[in-house]
RNA sequence: GGGAGCUUAGCUCAGCUGGUUCAGAGCAUCUGCCUUACAAGCAGAGGGUCACUGGUUCGAACCCAGUAGCUCCCA
């Protein structure tokens, strides 16, 4: 070990990484021993390490390492997802970069720049994860469009489609028409752009209406003065010609003259009816609104309210369509500047306002995006929802932090069906075939599916595989991470295989709050669906992580640190370390670097106390003069055992840090090692110090660098090698060592230690009031009220109080500066007298508070309700408080009086 | 629009079923120290009308109602 004032983290973590690598320690094979198994949260296969991915690693890996201490077979499956959507768009734009279109390939041209790139460029994350310490099984990593997991994929397709849970249906997409390609709603970026409000007169078809109304109509809105027409107020005045009707809320009266019409469609003058439905605001424009099933989300659900037909008036590059019948051809926002101008020239614009709104953009080509219509594939959702629900209110499934669990009641209980579909080639195809009359069968294979073909009733004999045509998009990467904690094992391949077997149900997963529905929902429905058992026990929400201005932290914002610089700047203990302090699960983490500095300290703390240790030798001469001290901390270090145990049983993960901190560096350091470190001798190379205080701190320090491990694997292993532990065979590594056991307490003992260091507390106070150095040795006089036996503390207390004198009085001493500890007495004579007038106003200030707080407690006891309803044990307490209050008011005066 | 949650010290958070000396921790701050393990340190200290307003109770940070502000999810 090298004697550097410092932990120098770089000289360990690569080194001890490598170790655990090349024996074996992270890899796991079923036994007879306990499993414990994580799958990790496939990272995107494009992605980079960032502060997220930090914590949740962080966190898995502090799982992982405390369960192999605790003798389980621990088991953490690495791996990445294909991205379709982010893989796909890297690959297009390297492509462009070589100047080759994307149209221009083959599916299997394109596919196989994909996967080069894929094995050029993916899993990146995987090593960088490496730097963080995580204890992967590396063996087992694996990726969603492996052949195994890609086939598990389809196979499950099919089983689905094959139960009906599998169908077919038109839904509204995120279309780009310059890339000519449906986004996920995560790639839409949203902007307030300043547009037009155009309001558009409607001829209304009968020529009977209501004169009734003209009254409403005239103090209401100037804009329907006349009630042959009506106006409506729209954005978009170019897909007037989509229309399917006009709709209006059935309790605004400024309309009910128009229930049952019908109006005609400016310029093209199509009949649509007036349609009455509570969706329409009436404070919005004129309170009419005109609905276009094919080309807003909302009309759309309406249109399907109310029958309407959906009539698609654009091309897929934004062009208007033949259906348009008007402006054919015309890009969508030239077709929105003329046809403003038709419109004036044949009198149906009233007028135009200007108007800001949310407008979505491709995050890809910038270009605005258009809600279209397309048939796309689905799941079924309501019936695979249930047990998926009924595991989490069981209990089966714990979600930590349990609040989550309404939010998760909440989805499940109004699921909609999923979406898996997507128009890319970047994933799994579909395995759905078209025959040319447009039916369709799915099977796994072409020749599969032609059989299937020719079993349907309309006459298929003459058909070929050539004649089908397999379906054009791939599946959602979620429908192939579903199933990630079965796939990883083979569970689908061969369902009865020994790692499923032995592994399945894993136990925890770590992962984020938004993806609770997208991602562990579906785990859950694919656990039921196919293995009929819970995927995993226990799920951990992390937090997002955020900056301290409490912004998300993103690429895009540049608010984020790179994770391998904060490793190199503070080792990767320090990080593991500043990201657990401050991240309770299911709250997000305020970033700060300063907690990475704490984690740095904190390594260089337990560095700097092993330093101490190893300038020891031990001396057979001597004899141990440190039994309380070293009885203490036993209690004190089985204690903390205790609470950090409870802490994990509770998930709890940053309180059980804590708890580790502050057993490390304030009662280990601040308190034992001062209450036991020998007397520094400048003529000798190593302190001499007795055998039996050397053999217990030095185990003392192992239990504690057990402890550390999961938290600070690189820190903790280093020390563990070195000699003061004696000779370690290959195998004998922190990374295995077994946690200790949580051994015996002595209550008395942690109590007793607990007044000693008030009391050196409050010596220490004496000698900084007083300017008097550490080094001048003080006679102390202790006058015992409570009872108390200090015999036992008396050289702990001389050692850090740095006493000369002990003795016990009956009396108090005058003129000798004091304080209390509990209702005992301590005084201290000083050469020089003590300050009468400051320490009147000592006591005097002592005595004002001691004298309130009596009177609070007081008042309680004289309460008949209290006495009454309070428990026996409170009351008691508060007797006792009063008992106490009294000793203490009667000292002080007793003090006060000796002052005078 | 629907749902969930949050608000405690300068910051980040604990505070279990209401009841120990006027609410705890870590960090930060302030004061004094280069005391041979550690200045990335040591020894001390200060700091809070528990968002606000009512209610229940002998007793409320905690339970109930309302108000304000913030966050997230779904639409």
């Amino acid at each position: 070990m090298n004697t550097s004032k410092t932990y120098q983290p770089k000289q360990s973590e690569d080194k001890w990484y490598s170790y655990w690598l090349q024996h074996g320690f992270f890899k796991s094979v079923p036994d007879e021993r306990e499993p414990y198994t994580i799958v990790i949260p496939p990272p995107n296969v494009t992605g980079v390490l960032h502060m997220g991915h930090m914590l949740n690693n962080t966190i898995q890996d502090v799982l992982i390492r405390r369960a192999r201490m605790k003798g389980k077979n621990a088991c953490w499956v690495p791996g990445t997802d294909h991205a379709s959507i982010a893989t796909e768009a890297k690959v297009v734009a390297l492509l462009k970069e070589q100047g080759i279109n994307k149209k221009d390939l083959t599916r299997e041209e394109f596919l196989r720049h994909a996967w080069d790139w894929k094995e050029k460029y993916g899993g990146i994350i995987l090593e960088q994860l490496k730097k963080l310490g995580a204890s992967c099984d590396w063996d087992r990593t694996r990726f969603t469009m492996d052949a195994d997991l890609s086939e598990a994929v389809i196979d499950t397709f099919i089983h689905l489609y094959k139960k009906g849970q599998i169908y077919r249906g038109v839904r509204m997409v995120n279309w780009d028409p310059q890339g000519k390609t449906a986004v996920s709603d995560e790639e839409v970026i949203r902007k307030e752009v300043n547009q037009k409000l155009y309001y558009i007169k409607y001829q209304v078809s009968s020529s009977e209406y209501q004169v009734s109304s003209k009254e409403n109509a005239n103090q209401s809105n100037d804009l329907i003065l006349d009630t042959n027409y009506l106006v409506v107020a729209t954005t978009r005045p170019e897909t007037i010609m989509a229309d399917a009707a006009i709709c209006i809320n059935p309790n605004d009266e400024r309309y009910t003259h128009l229930h049952g019409k019908k109006v005609f469609i400016p310029l093209i003058n199509r009949e649509i009816p007036v349609i009455l439905d509570e969706y329409v605001s009436m404070d919005f424009g004129t309170g009419c609104l005109k609905v276009t099933p094919a080309h807003d989300l909302n009309d759309y659900e309406l249109g399907q309210k109310h029958n309407l037909p959906v009539i698609d008036i654009l091309n897929d590059d934004g062009t208007l369509s033949e259906k348009a019948q008007i402006l054919v051809g015309e890009d969508r926002f030239a077709a929105r500047k003329k046809i403003a101008v038709l419109l004036e020239e044949a009198g149906a614009l009233e007028k135009v306002e200007d108007y800001k709104s949310q407008v979505g953009f491709s995050e890809r080509t910038n270009a605005a995006i258009e809600p279209k219509l397309s048939m796309q594939w689905f799941c079924k959702m309501d019936e695979m929802a249930k047990p998926a629900l009924d595991y989490v209110l069981k209990g089966d499934i714990k979600l930590i932090p349990e609040k989550f669990v309404n939010t998760y009641r909440h989805w499940m209980e109004n699921v909609r069906d999923w979406c898996i579909s997507r128009q890319l080639w970047w994933g799994q195809q579909i395995p759905a075939w078209y025959l040319p009359n447009g039916q369709y069968v799915v099977a796994k294979t072409a020749e599969e599916a032609l059989a299937e073909a020719k079993k349907l009733t309309t006459d298929n004999s003459q058909l070929t595989t050539d004649n089908l045509k397999q379906d054009e998009d791939v599946l959602d990467t979620w429908f192939s991470s579903w199933l990630w904690p079965i796939s990883v094992f083979d569970g689908f391949k061969d369902p009865n295989n020994d790692d499923i077997n032995y592994y399945y149900p894993t136990n925890d997963l770590v992962t984020a709050p938004e993806i609770l529905f997208f991602w562990v929902a579906r785990m859950i429905m694919a656990g039921h669906e196919f293995r009929g058992e819970v995927p995993f026990k226990n799920v951990y929400l992390t937090g997002i992580v955020r900056d301290k201005l409490g912004r998300k932290m993103s690429k895009s914002l540049g608010n984020s640190p790179d994770p391998l610089d904060l490793i190199e700047k503070y080792g990767a203990d320090g990080v593991r370390v500043g990201m657990l302090l401050s991240s309770p699960a299911g709250n997000d983490l305020m970033f700060d670097e300063s907690h990475c500095e704490q984690g740095r300290n904190f390594a260089n703390k337990i560095w700097n106390a092993f330093k101490l240790i190893k300038g020891w030798e031990p001396n057979a001469s001597l004899s141990n003069t440190n039994q309380v001290s070293i009885h203490w901390f036993e209690s004190r270090f089985n204690q903390a055992l205790a609470e950090i145990e409870e802490h994990f049983t509770n998930f709890r993960l940053s309180d059980a840090l804590m708890t580790t901190y502050k057993l490390v560096w304030d009662d280990f350091c601040a308190w034992y090692l001062e209450m036991i470190k020998p007397a520094y001798n400048p003529d000798a190379e190593k302190q001499a110090i007795d055998q039996e205080t050397y053999s217990a701190t030095v185990k003392f320090f192992e239990n504690i660098l057990k402890i550390l491990h999961p938290f600070m694997p690189f820190i903790s292993e280093e020390l563990w090698h070195d000699e003061v532990f004696g000779e370690r065979s290959v195998a004998d590594c922190c990374i295995v060592a077994q946690l200790p056991n949580i051994g015996e307490m002595d209550a008395r003992l942690l109590n007793g230690v607990e007044v000693i260091k008030q009391l050196i507390t409050e010596l220490r106070n004496l000698r900084n009031a007083r300017q008097l150095s550490p080094k001048e040795k003080l006679p102390l006089s202790i006058k015992i009220n409570s009872g108390a036996d200090y015999q036992a503390y008396l050289p702990v207390i001389t050692k850090l109080g740095n006493i000369e004198t002990i003795d016990f009085t009956g009396d108090k001493i005058t003129g000798a500066a004091g304080f209390m500890v509990g209702t005992d007495e301590f005084f201290v004579q000083l050469q020089n007298n003590i300050d009468a007038d400051a320490e009147r106003e000592r006591l005097n200030a002592e005595l004002k508070y001691l004298e309130g707080f009596l009177k609070s407690v007081n008042a309680k006891l004289q309460n008949e309700r209290f006495m009454a309803n309070a428990k026996p044990e409170v009351v008691e307490n508060e007797l006792k408080k009063k008992t106490d209050a009294d000793t203490k008011i009667r000292n002080i005066l007793e003090g006060l009086k000796a002052l005078d």
